[in-house]
DNA sequence: CCACCGGAAGTTGACGCCTT
DNA sequence: AAGGCGTCAACTTCCGGTGG
């Protein structure tokens, strides 16, 4: 069995007693070099045999088709096939002194039923010529036979070669059985070589690979996958992260595999991927969708976790959770997911520090905040929450002026200044502005509290404590300009201080004043009398006037309670007075831009603020007490002002309820100062109005 | 038996295209 | 962008054939 039609040739020759199988193929017209020439084969088949001896020249002889060499129904490649030297088996030969056809298998090195190796040399290392027509001994006469032992072979590759030649019988091997058999070594040999060399770029040399080939080859496919993972584990953790190709080293460069051996290499492919899956992310593995990666990449993070990857790496970098090959195991993703939840939203960061959203991008960039970009799906920063912490910490424990003055929140502060709320917040944190107290029931930013000097733009005073400039004495009493330093002068408003160009008046005698006395004009409806008869309407009531012997006096003083007595004018109340009293203090906090009549009328009072552009009035009617403005187009340069600015001046004095009265072309608005929210309320829109007036630069 | 030749297979670096 | 896959080109190696 196995015996080939050449050597069968080479046989016949040799019991002829002829010394050279070629010599005589040469004498009977075959001129072939090779043993392999189909012209020797042919030969043989047409020499007269029996059928079964036939038969099995036909099965063993190898017959060349296309690129292949066919053996018993099995292909080889061509280079799988040599006989050059002739390889021999001693125990085989001791059993039947014929050649086998498998001899000739290049890979094929022990024979499976012996468990020896095949010999190809005799004496000192020669090489049997396939000229050679004998088989039990050597051209030196040495013996080639051996009475050797049957072994079972069953585990070895050359036996299930010999097995799919039909020589012998074994177990089903279902990862090569249903391939040709010269596929099943080109898969051996590589697989054989893969496996006896750890992770390697290029591929390496190898002797005889087949044997470990076959043994990962022999099993089913779980068993396979199995050993290419404990490759991976123990010969590639460096490389499992970065794709298969590189996991698997030279084996997988290019698609090589692929290319080469096609239908055949699909099973290790798949097996490769299994296994690959288990330890690794693949991106590409469509078919293999079911598989549970183990790592994603740095494109499936940020998919995940909806984030930008390139902006987040700063954060993960500083965390320490950035792998450095871009690749995520689920332990990895959920680590940073939970990293990320503890970040802090804008808004929440907010919340934390008492000031607005657009706030915290600016403490995020100019270093106050630690902050990270690429978190979200949108531009926003996330904000580290220690960091919020320890800056809410900061605010909280900034040293403090105690300041003596109206407190704002700093907001107010930057908005009563001019300056933008970024700067003001700059300011506090540097030390460069201190707050005058801080809150210890407000958050944050929102607890600070700034000492507020009046705007330079909008008073100008030097004066102290105790101490009225004579324009506010003006304004306080309702006098002419001119009359104050007359009065001064006469004494009965007292000069405190006295600069090279101002004179302070005591705040007490310009107190005393107002409360005994009034300008009677104030009064000239009630006295029915026009500008220039006020005098004179006094004079018939028999009010006496006051300071008229002062040089420069030209206003009508009068005592108070004795006009009014003489008008039948009944005295504002003293609750009402009581109220008018807590608005100015409320006033004092909110606006004190503007300056209110110490001693509410009946009749309408002008409330002027500091720049004198805009007027609001105040009256008691009844028990309470109204403010009212009036824009009028006979006040041209408000007007104009107002005209540009509308929508705003409603807008920032919403509790006025503003009515155009189109025949009389007037904007009036009016408020009544029923309880303390509305005067609160009423205070804040008038500083509002008069901060509009300074932004839009209307002086 | 040997030097040389040519074909086939095998290696290797490089590149491009495609999908996700 | 990362990864998978296919291809190219240049080169080496192996092997048998060829002619001397």
């Amino acid at each position: 069995m196995g015996e080939p039609g050449y050597t069968y040739f080479g046989r016949l020759v040799g019991e002829e007693g002829l010394a050279s199988v070629r010599a005589y193929a040469n004498s009977i017209g075959v001129t072939t070099t090779s043993i392999l020439s189909p012209e020797i084969s042919d030969k043989v088949i047409n020499l007269p045999l029996s059928p079964a001896s036939k038969e099995s020249l036909e099965r063993w002889t190898p017959r060349r088709i296309g690129r292949f060499f066919v053996i018993s129904g099995e292909k080889f490649r061509i280079g799988q096939i040599s006989a050059v030297h002739r390889r021999f088996c001693r125990g085989c030969l001791g059993e039947m002194k014929s050649h086998r056809v498998w001899w000739d298998i290049v890979p094929f090195r022990i024979c499976p039923i012996h468990g020896c190796p095949l010999e190809e040399t005799f004496g000192e290392g020669r090489h049997l010529k396939w000229t050679w027509p004998h088989y039990g001994h050597a051209p030196d006469g040495e013996s080639l036979i051996a009475k050797l032992p049957i072994v079972d072979g069953s585990d070895l590759f050359e036996h299930y070669l010999l097995q799919r030649l039909g020589c012998v019988s074994g177990r089903p091997r279902p990862l090569l059985d249903d391939i040709d058999l010269y596929q099943v070594i080109e898969l051996c040999g590589l697989v054989g070589r893969f496996f006896l060399h750890p992770w390697q770029e290029n591929a390496p040399q190898c002797e005889h690979p087949y044997q470990r080939g076959f043994e990962a080859l022999r099993g089913t496919h779980q068993e396979l996958v199995s050993l290419f993972e404990s490759w991976l584990v123990e010969n590639a953790a460096d490389a499992l992260k970065s794709g298969i190709e590189n996991g698997f080293g030279w084996i997988r460069r290019g698609g090589r595999g692929v290319n080469l051996l096609q239908k055949s290499w699909k099973r290790i492919d798949l097996a490769q991927k299994e296994a690959f899956a288990r330890h690794a992310r693949v991106t590409q593995f469509r078919e293999l969708r079911g598989f549970d990666f183990k790592f994603i990449t740095s494109q499936a993070l940020q998919k995940e976790l909806r984030i930008q990857y390139k902006l987040a790496r700063v954060f993960l970098r500083k965390r320490g959770l950035e792998s450095p090959d871009l690749k995520y195991s689920r332990d990895d993703v959920e680590k940073i997911r939970s990293a990320i939840d503890a970040l802090l939203t804008h808004k929440e960061c907010a919340a934390v520090l008492g000031c607005s959203k657009k706030m915290i991008r600016f403490l995020v960039t100019s270093g106050y905040l630690e902050g990270y970009l690429g978190l979200t799906a949108t531009s926003e920063f996330k904000i580290d929450p220690d960091s919020a912490r320890a800056l809410a910490e900061k605010i909280a424990t900034l040293p403090v002026s105690r300041k003596k003055g109206t407190r704002l929140t700093i907001w107010n502060y930057a908005r009563w200044n001019d300056i933008t709320p970024r700067k003001v917040v700059k300011m506090v944190l540097s030390g460069a502005l201190q707050p005058a107290a801080i809150r210890k029931d407000r958050i944050g930013f929102n607890a600070l509290r700034m000492a507020n000097d009046p705007p330079a733009a909008a008073v100008r005073s030097t004066a102290r404590e105790g101490e009225v400039t004579f324009g506010r004495a003006k304004a306080l009493l309702g006098l002419r300009h001119q009359s104050i330093a007359p009065l001064a002068r006469a004494g009965v408003l007292k000069i405190v201080r006295t600069t090279s160009s101002l004179s302070f008046l005591s705040e007490n005698s310009v107190k005393a004043f107002l409360a005994r006395y009034v300008e009677a004009s104030k009064y000239r409806k009630e006295l029915r009398a026009d500008r220039n008869d006020i005098a004179d309407a006094l004079a018939k009531l028999d009010v006496p006037r006051h300071f008229t012997d002062i040089d420069g006096m030209h206003d009508h003083v009068v005592e108070r309670t004795v006009l009014l007595k003489a008008l039948g004018i009944e005295e504002v109340s003293t609750a009402v007075q009581a109220t008018w009293q807590t608005f100015s203090s409320i006033a004092a906090e909110h606006c004190p831009a503007f300056l209110l009549p110490a001693i509410l009328t009946r009749s309408e009072q002008t409330i002027f603020n500091s720049t004198r552009v805009t007027r609001f009035t105040a009256a008691a009617v009844g028990n309470r007490i109204v403010i009212r403005k009036k824009f009028n187009p006979r006040a041209a340069r408000e007007w104009r002002w107002f005209e540009e600015h509308k929508a705003e001046v409603y807008r920032v004095m919403p509790t006025f309820r503003f009515q155009e009265v189109p025949p009389r072309d007037l904007v009036l608005g009016a408020c009544f100062l029923d309880d303390k929210e509305t005067m609160t309320k009423l205070a804040k829109e008038l500083g509002e109005y008069h901060w509009l007036l300074l932004k839009k630069e209307i002086r």
